[in-house]
DNA sequence: CTGAAAGCGCTTACAG
DNA sequence: CTGAAAGCGCTTACAG
């Protein structure tokens, strides 16, 4: 015995009325004598109706349009060529319905291009957008416009509390650093420093990595187990440089017991540390950018952290869908699991 | 300049011929003359024809009915709370669509009730099914009917190799314990003994934890930093002989520094650890069971790995219904990242 | 062998 | 304020 969804149809006969009063009626469209739309109401939630996904579809004609701003992908910085993968992987799982993606990218290190291209994004006039706000007060002017023409938005690698954003995907950024401070603790020997790189061109990212650092110190906060702890901040990220400033590093300190790299470009460490076979330090960095994970499987990263970006994308339009197409308000934050990944459980990560 | 999606329609007009004939020659349903069959598929294939699903699945009255075949969950054994979810969880994103689910348990330590369960599951003559296949024989025997009357069907939690299967996702048991074994690897000091704990009550399970344990010493094999590697096997899981058992073992051995339990039930070897505090040793377990994550948190289990129950499942319900919709074959092996829990990341995951 | 028509459940103009 | 009808793209029975 199985009870079959009510239509429209079943709740006009049981109301005596025509299925347009009902339609009218649930769509709050007016004109329906009080009375009438009281009996419609009650019915309709007495036989429990949700409308019929596939026929509204199938009748309605203007399709979603979305539209994704993201930072270009390039050879100095691969973290970004898994965010359009997600993307297509959600509009490819929504293909039967009508929607459409533009994907607008901008220059990771040019704040011009990005506001540049927000006004590309405006000009879509889409129905939905996808950010990921690397500059901050460029992103809050840019949402506050879309606020003002209400255009909902979702974040995905970071967030701007100030901002009145649909949703955010991603990592909790912090406790990503508290989580490498954790695993940093159980595989260094007591007595050893510690070695902390931030590793970042661009000055806007230094908040981003900040916050990892002090989840990564505070996991130290009420613990004496090991020595020093050495702060370096590398801005130019070219070879030459950075084998200059941790030459410099290791000529004073001969104790390091493990570097914990605050970004994703932990591969140029582990260049460094392979090629002038300094130290035996371990080595924790971010993302499994194609150059870290080779370094991984060969022994000279022992952890990456991985932040899900594929999954960030893949989720936020699937949210901007759902808003659209059924109203559903998201969860506001959505941190992803912080995966730990090494040597040995890689493959299945990517 | 959108181009809209090609319908039945545009084809009928460009070949001169109705909608109907053009439906019966793309689906193959004969009564066709040769050269008008030719014609509609060239332009078919010119316009890049495919079949709108919103309307195909208005049309279609008759549902999909799936049936799952897992264990029950008990208050003994609460590994298998999380697979229903995940079946729901596929199920609401597929609610658009006509698809019904009858979930049906049997009791894991029962092969008898398996078997009985299987003849329930043949009578609801299911168009789908997802199966656990615990008990190796009776498994074989039940998927070969399924296999004899067509009847697709995928495995979670584990694999039959000479079985016809759709597809299986779950985890890569031996690699996982491998996991496990470097894992444990960093964070044992050097010399020290390692205990390997095989708990389980069904025999069934053993080729499983047999699996996951080789997997755990295939990391040291060439490998002599650790000192002795004791194993031992516990079939009565009740506290009281698992602290009998446990005491033989501490009572001669003073130097191990890690332990492995190669099943889900690490928590009751870390009740036994945290009441007789007989060892500071690291404990490494399977599975983010409520009473396992108590463990992990409190800091007397280091690390837990995670294979994904949820996810198992709910995949395992997309891939039957975009076989049975779609006809799309699923990748045929599906291994869900293995994943490492701590303390500190464990929120994300639960 | 082929076409015309009804109908899946909904929405949207239009007529009254 | 309300109903009847057309149409979204497909499938299916029926007529010829």
């Amino acid at each position: 015995m199985t009870i079959r969804k009510a239509r429209l149809k079943d709740i006009a006969i049981l109301s005596g009325v025509s299925i347009g009063t009902v339609d009218r009626v649930l769509h709050d469209r007016g004109e329906v004598a009080e009375k009438t739309s009281d009996k419609v109401l009650k019915i309709a939630r007495e036989l429990n109706y949700t409308p019929n996904l596939m026929a509204q579809v199938l009748k309605s004609k203007r399709p979603y349009n979305l539209v994704s701003l993201l930072p270009r992908s390039t050879e100095e910085n691969t973290f970004w060529v898994k965010h359009p993968i997600g993307m297509m992987r959600a509009m490819s799982e929504l293909d039967p319905f009508p929607i459409n993606l533009t994907q607008i990218n901008f220059d990771l290190l040019s704040e011009t291009d990005f506001v540049k291209k927000t006004r590309t994004v405006l000009k879509l006039k889409p129905d939905g957008v996808l950010l990921a706000p690397i500059f901050q007060s460029e992103s809050i002017a840019f949402c506050s416009l879309l606020r003002k023409v209400n255009i909902p938005f979702v974040f995905v690698d970071g967030y701007i509390q100030e901002t009145d954003f649909l949703a955010y995907i991603g990592e909790n950024v912090f406790q990503s650093g508290k989580v490498a401070g954790q695993l940093t603790e159980m595989i260094t020997p007591a007595g050893k420093d510690l070695l902390i790189i931030n590793l970042a061109r661009n000055l806007q990212n230094v908040h981003h990595l900040n916050n990892r650092t002090k989840g990564f110190l505070s996991f130290f906060a009420n613990n004496n187990k090991f020595g020093e702890k050495i702060s370096l901040n590398i801005s130019n990220p070219a070879s030459d440089n950075i084998k200059k400033e941790l030459d410099l590093v290791f000529k004073n300190h001969y104790n390091i017991g493990s570097i914990f790299v605050s970004g994703s470009k932990s591969y140029k460490v582990a260049d460094y540390i392979k090629a002038s076979n300094i130290s035996s330090a371990n080595l924790i960095g971010y993302d499994l950018l194609e150059r870290n994970v080779a370094h991984l499987k060969s022994g000279t990263i022992r952890f990456l952290i991985g932040q899900r970006p594929e999954e960030q994308t893949y989720k936020g339009v699937k949210k901007l869908f759902d808003f659209l197409s059924s109203n559903k308000i998201p969860e506001k934050m959505e941190y992803l699991p912080i995966d730990i990944v090494t040597s040995e459980n890689v493959d299945y990560f990517i």
